[in-house]
DNA sequence: GCCAACGTTGGC
DNA sequence: GCCAACGTTGGC
């Protein structure tokens, strides 16, 4: 079966497709998802599966490459932290709420897509990415992960 | 279980 | 920095 492709956001400021990149093979935990349905999009990734890297709230908001699940989801421990911004008062050590997968870097793209080029690519603007701009984690088709490789390269 | 108030996200 | 969209919270 051919892995499933995905969309991951993140902020560059925070943490960008170039951060990825230089954690190289160790990879990167993608925690701090706090939405229940990007949590349940996460917990459907599969080892092996592609993840686009888009990032949002900059200058130019872009898919920024490719990234490739590491590891399927597990609890997110940072819930339990009280320190951590990403601290959930709800968790408790038997029933963490929260979960994360690991994505290691696959692909920076020379020319990224900007959410201008997709919006404008009338098989892309349906994109769930598009759709609702505020979902953190989102599926993407065969056909839409064609048409981006398409246009990047 | 409804819904108003509030907080957050993210494009512009 | 503004503001629309949307998720979450909490009073009733």
């Amino acid at each position: 079966m051919s892995p499933s492709i995905w969309l991951l956001k993140t902020e560059p400021n925070e943490f960008s497709i170039d951060d990825l990149k230089a954690r190289g093979k160790a990879g990167e935990p993608w925690d701090g998802i706090r939405n229940y349905q990007a949590r349940n999009f996460l917990r459907e990734m599969q080892k092996g599966d592609l993840a686009f890297i888009y990032h949002s709230a900059c200058d130019v908001p872009a898919i920024a490459g490719l990234a490739v699940v590491q590891k399927s989801a597990y609890p997110d421990a940072a819930a339990l932290d009280s320190s951590s911004k990403y601290y959930d008062e709800k968790s408790t050590p038997d029933n963490i709420r929260w979960s994360r997968v690991d994505v290691t870097f696959k692909t920076k793209f020379k020319q990224p897509l900007s959410l201008k080029q997709i919006k404008s690519e009338p098989v892309l603007a349906d994109m769930k990415l598009v759709k609702s701009s505020r979902l953190s984690v989102s599926p993407v088709t065969q056909q839409e992960y064609e048409v981006i490789m398409a246009l990047v390269n």
